[in-house]
DNA sequence: CATGTATATCGAAGGGTGTCAATATTATAG
DNA sequence: CTATAATATTGACACCCTTCGATATACATG
């Protein structure tokens, strides 16, 4: 528990630090940063970004399938989390769904973690 | 699968792009990618680096485990990953535990997440 | 030494996420 | 209409992570 008067030489020597501490990063905003933070962390997801952010135009599915070491569904599956949380977007073009990133949101993703880490470094 | 040569007028116009695509982040920066936001990403080891980083001094587990919203042994254990993790450490001071922020290491770790994001955006 | 306290570790339980086979959907070709 | 192909969805399973009670450890006090 918490140290409450000092009143022993050890105490005043070793007392815990004023219990006057509590974190800055408010509840919405590290629900926004975990948010945020958790749809990066994961290699399939930051390889789609990855492929998505080197192409000017737009990718289709199976080359993205192609490139990445997981199953059809799991490469939608990841597809679809990405375009939920806003990062990309598709286009159906007969066929195929063309995927491309939009990079003001993955910009804005950027800038909101950095900016979370003025808080912690 | 993928798209071989085009040959019917659907396929001049809706083909897969070409199919030369591949991850730039490396195997190795997408580990160390996928370890650093891991670390970061659990709002107990935020909030327990915020209130590190806001103290000049050290802070004892008793002040963290009163500021936080889970048993001491939970606060303990993320203690652990964050010492493991470099971000942290501690110095016994008789019977308590003084944790300090090692503010090179996150600084460091957000660097290399902010240079891995060049990646994607 | 016995007692009390702060912190660490262990072991088990629960929930969430990733993965894939199977299937559905949508669109084109014949 | 039938067949085929690309992508999406579903359902089930496995694994990892988090959490916590119980216990251990380390240290100080009397």
């Amino acid at each position: 528990m918490v140290a409450i008067l000092p009143t022993t030489d050890h105490e005043i020597a070793a007392a815990c630090c004023a219990p006057e501490l509590a974190p800055r990063l408010a509840h919405d905003a590290l629900k926004q940063l975990t948010d945020d933070l958790a749809i990066v962390n994961h290699p399939i997801r930051l390889q789609i970004l990855d492929m998505l952010a080197q192409r000017e135009g737009q990718v289709c599915v199976c080359d993205l399938e192609a490139a990445l070491p997981v199953k059809q569904p799991t490469v939608s599956h990841h597809l679809k989390l990405l375009r939920e949380a806003g990062l990309i977007d598709c286009e159906r073009r007969g066929l195929w769904a063309h995927y491309f990133i939009r990079r003001d949101a993955v910009q804005q993703l950027r800038n909101r973690i950095l900016s979370s880490f003025d808080c912690i470094c």
